[in-house]
DNA sequence: CCGTTCACTTGACAGCGTTAGGTCACCGAA
DNA sequence: TTCGGTGACCTAACGCTGTCAAGTGAACGG
């Protein structure tokens, strides 16, 4: 059993960092052919061979590719999750509401790919931390925002007396939001429809959905 | 080149039954398989060893996996164009709307295997018919349906009149049942989020969509 | 009876994610 | 300077997938 050494040698953090560059290559090579090619389409062989490793080397970096894919996923919910905090500082819940809604929605159409495996297929093993235990995630994190600020609009009264579970009003505006950007995702290519703007739709589904919550729609 | 003979022999028709039926069977262990076990993680092999089969009798009767998976959907597409029809017969275009996503959500629920195909996942190869011709499919008659109510309402001068988009205005409908229903068929074995009974939330949201949207909301 | 048809099988292929074991450059210590 | 150890990476292979070419054998019509 060796002692560890207090003082890291330089050539032991040379070799830190380059191992995190080989890591950081991964990752990227991973990205950009996730969204070309699309996650499911993409072997661990094409990642390794775009920069000049074999498949097997990936291993050295990652457990398998669910975890490389799920580090991509943890970057972009932190992503997400900035996108949310931007939003944080409008005073008023309901505008707040809509605001999250065309923030959630933007950043969906710009990251289609990321979108897709967040929220659109299942996650098979929950998120865990280093020790193993089931975590609170960044995407529960953006959830809770959503959440906490409609608990806010109705400890105003803000919304209609039926409407009293924070629960039920939360999913259903998250549920208004993923329905357009998720429909438009899988089924933009049809040809058999014809697609209003998805950011659009969203804005005036938002509009509605706010309007035909609210106690007092007078906007 | 032989002659098509315009009396089918007995025996014909009974090899023509035969096959009939054993296609069939592997359409029901299909079908029965994909449910349980998914769509992905069902393989040609496991299919036919249901029926005393090896996999590659499959493909006498169907070209690929996806022409397999894609005669069930057919057949799902037209249980969903039924459901709709059933409610063809409401005079009131806006209660119309309101029960065609009802049994939208409800039908999802119920066979969430193949909503997941057909809504949930992107058609690779447009659906076609005998002559290989694209066309208009059950799927399109659902949107169909949906969208002739909503422009039936229109005409009738229900909406709110910034909501003069047909395809818009359709499309808001469908997004908020989908979202609903496609959120908690991803996402209700997370354990972080408290989700509310799917039916209950489409009812919600449908009542607060149609409610936001209406030039007289008197509901 | 004999040739044809055809539903089905055998055996194989390429490609996938993944693993066991080997190689070899580099390191700290003697 | 030499030596043992570490570890990043590779080679070869495994079992799995969907799919295909070629073969088999029962049932058929003439």
């Amino acid at each position: 059993m060796t002692t560890a050494s207090p003082v890291r040698s330089a050539s032991l953090v040379r070799r830190e960092r380059l191992k995190a560059e080989t890591r950081q290559a991964i990752l990227d090579a991973a990205r950009e052919l996730f969204v070309t090619d699309g996650i499911e389409a993409t072997t661990m062989r094409a990642i390794a061979s775009k920069i000049g490793y074999t498949a097997t080397a990936i291993y050295h970096h990652f457990r398998d590719k669910d975890a490389l894919i799920e580090e991509l996923c943890v970057a972009d919910f932190t992503a997400l999750g900035h996108a949310m905090y931007r939003i944080g500082r409008i005073e008023d819940p309901v505008d707040r509401l809509r605001k999250l809604g065309h923030a959630y929605a933007e950043f969906a159409m710009a990251n289609p790919s990321q979108y897709r495996f967040m929220f659109m297929t299942q996650q098979r093993h929950g998120p865990v931390d280093s020790l193993g235990q089931p975590t609170h995630t960044p995407d529960e994190d953006a959830y809770e925002f959503l959440f906490a600020t409609v608990s806010e609009g109705l400890e105003a009264k803000r919304f209609r007396p039926e409407l009293s579970n924070p629960h039920e009003l939360s999913q259903m505006m998250w549920a208004g939001t993923h329905g357009v950007v998720s429909l438009w995702l899988t089924h933009c290519d049809d040809p058999y429809i014809q697609w209003h703007p998805p950011l659009e739709t969203v804005r005036s589904l938002i509009d509605v959905i706010i309007r035909g919550s609210l106690r007092d729609p007078t906007i």
